[in-house]
DNA sequence: GTATTGCCTTTGGTATGACCAAACTTAGAT
DNA sequence: ATCTAAGTTTGGTCATACCAAAGGCAATAC
């Protein structure tokens, strides 16, 4: 397939040379890379390659770019990764259908979560959603504030596995699932039976019963797309 | 933040204009782009930003470039954002903890698909499974084929919840996930353990049996993990 | 009539050089 | 020491040129 990999380009090489002095450490992080002119030199190539490098860097990620500005030398990491597929992620989310697959897919992931934190939760973990949950129900008067703690109460959630993918993966959902809607739809009466929905969550995690914990979460995701479905007018899927 | 995304370039909008033009369809999926040439004069551009912005629709995965070969158009779908992760997700695995966090991350989402399974399997994905495990028992003896059989038998778990994400997440496990030892650790004695284990998966399914199954996965994979890790000597975690 | 061969044209990849405007540096003024 | 203004650096863009490989075409061979 090899989309977006131009293997046979002179820029190629480039990019794989500052690939490697990103990584190795050569070119610290955070610092900002040598000029265009400067770099031509060094690897004997024209401004053309140079720049064209420099983009695919940009695209990989590794290395940020501002117009005007030098860019920024920058080490991959998993928030990386999700503003790479980002990009592309958006245009399948002009159907309602990439929509519904999505939402469709927290729904599953999120259920294994709460199934995991029911079996598996530290008292730490149990702490943190306490905590979340308390900030909830102090928010549920201001729905923009409530939007916030919506978001980290699951957070603590995709946290529990101690696996750095899935707040990745969250942060994915929250980003590109319409944060739209969800800000504009919010309303106190909502916000209450949202932290119910949280509080009886919890609950269930806590009696250490990962059946009706599942249960819980469906319930709460699902009626939360329903609201939005309806709303919009979106008729049925 | 703004990776890959370098807003004010005079690209950006010749990126935009070919980006609606793919996506409305003017630019017919499997086509070949305009030439470069006739590029700049349809947006009255040089050739510089002619060429700056196909290298952007390149790794936003919306055209196909082979080196001296017209780019293809390509209307993004599931295995361009896998496409697009890929090329960060690599530089994640250099590190062993990266490697284990992904393969950790796939125990987790496989042992809530087999849970689905066992709840909520079709008849026809049963048949599905029977027939991918019956070609995992005629392949044990040649490990090339088996490998294949191995990957498609997972990839059935993976279509169940008739989610296209899910199919497109395990592609992302199997190409990024080592195939390379993967391949090379098989033998007709471990294809017969991994062919008993997906036997006990399928069997736990078929017995409306999350618990069992879940566990039959979980015991399927982790011992495929201790496998690569003791052979790799890689020590503890 | 079809397949093959060889030539010409088109087109992508690269190199130069130039220019502008914005960012950066530095020296001078307050 | 701080601020300001001039000078320098540097990224963004354009125009042009050249090369080699791909594509197209026509004469040739079978």
């Amino acid at each position: 397939m090899d989309i977006g990999n131009d293997t046979g380009r002179a820029a190629d090489s480039v990019v794989a040379m500052l690939e490697a002095k990103i990584v190795s450490g050569e070119l610290e992080n955070r610092a900002p890379l040598p000029a265009e002119r400067e770099l031509m030199e060094q690897f004997g190539a024209s401004r053309t390659v140079i720049r064209e490098a420099i983009s695919k860097l940009s695209s990989r990620g590794l290395i940020e770019t501002r117009p005007r500005f030098r860019p920024i030398v920058r080490k991959p990491d998993y928030a990386t990764v999700l503003h790479a597929c980002g990009n592309v992620v958006q245009h399948l989310l002009t159907e309602r259908s990439g929509i519904k697959n999505l939402y469709d897919s927290r729904v599953f992931i999120e259920r294994a979560l709460v199934r995991e934190a029911a079996l598996a939760a530290r008292k730490e973990d149990i702490v943190n959603l306490r905590a979340a949950l308390e900030d909830n129900r102090n928010a549920i008067s201001d729905s923009s504030e409530f939007y916030r703690t919506d978001v980290a109460f699951h957070g603590v959630l995709y946290r529990i596995p101690r696996n750095p993918i899935f707040p990745t993966i969250h942060e994915g959902y929250t980003s590109w699932l319409a944060p739209q809607w969800d800000r504009m739809l919010r309303s106190p009466e909502r916000n209450e039976v949202n932290y119910l929905a949280h509080k009886a969550i919890l609950d269930a995690i806590m009696e250490r019963d990962p059946l009706a914990a599942e249960e819980a979460l469906t319930n709460h995701l699902k009626a939360a797309w329903e609201f939005v479905r309806v709303t919009f007018d979106w008729g049925e899927e």
